[in-house]
DNA sequence: CCCCTATTGATAATGATTATCATGTTTGAT
DNA sequence: ATCAAACATGATAATCATTATCAATAGGGG
């Protein structure tokens, strides 16, 4: 996603940039790809903002989301997760390897068989997401030992 | 999933069916294809062993999940939905309207092909999960008005 | 420069889940 | 059957992630 496309969401949701919100919008920048949770963007963002409060970070991670700055997620540890947010698709893949548990996107979209099917029975389908549970090929050569 | 099945993996894992865990595993039989949270689990259960704690009620469904007789799962609310599992692929399939809540079970698996291509790139997949975030027919039309 | 509103950080409250522990129950060896 | 040992239970405390509260503060428009 462009600063350009970020500013004009922040612009139409009359949300201003203060240094805490910068500071928790640039880590998300500086991870594109990855999946913060908020305890890790409040760890990255403080050194930038150093007493940046746990509170801040919650409130600016869920008004971006809001925005579609940031897709808000979760896997099945039970807790959310953040990233920014890359086309203007919202489909998120992902590979969850359960060795390392290691965060793995691909890019693949296979899936537009199965919404038109959906689409066709009167669903109006939103978004998806797939989650596949896999061991990446580092571990599947680990857990063979 | 058979009890027959069932009963074997119990078995397997030396694990005592009492009068509570009953309870819990009759509840999750009578509700095939709902996706329970341990709370609504708890008052169902209730009505059979009526001193039922939530803590047993926790213990149960996760040892249950651990023998793949209960998935386990997440959605965007942030809390844990037991279900039984109905094949020996765990594979799930969820429609869930963002109007209403339902969450809809779908049978398609067009999934093979991607997890082909992953598995030729070294990946060993071990399951998958879609969720498909739709409005349901009746909630489209609710909308739209 | 000052007022008004938005924002912040600390912290309390909440909700879901897990851990602890004293008590009760079952099991299997005798 | 008896009894010790292992297991299971319910109540409740502890924990973890998240949300709500609130007094203090910061910034922008006049």
């Amino acid at each position: 996603m462009t600063d350009r496309l970020i500013w004009q969401r922040l612009e139409e949701g009359n949300y201003r940039l203060t240094q805490q919100r910068q500071a928790v919008l640039d880590v998300m920048k500086e991870n594109r790809g990855r999946h913060l949770s908020a305890e890790e963007v409040l760890a990255e963002a403080r050194k930038k903002a150093p007493n940046l409060g746990i509170a801040t970070v919650y409130r600016t991670l869920d008004k971006l989301s809001s925005f579609e700055v940031l897709y808000k997620m979760v896997f099945d540890e039970g807790k959310y997760r953040y990233e920014i947010c890359e086309d203007e698709h919202h489909r998120h893949h992902h590979v969850i390897c359960l060795s390392c548990g290691q965060i793995i996107e691909i890019e693949e979209d296979l899936l537009s068989k199965l919404e038109k099917h959906l689409e066709g029975k009167g669903f109006e389908v939103v978004d998806h997401q797939l989650i596949i549970y896999a061991n990446c090929p580092d571990c599947k050569k680990k857990v063979k030992k």
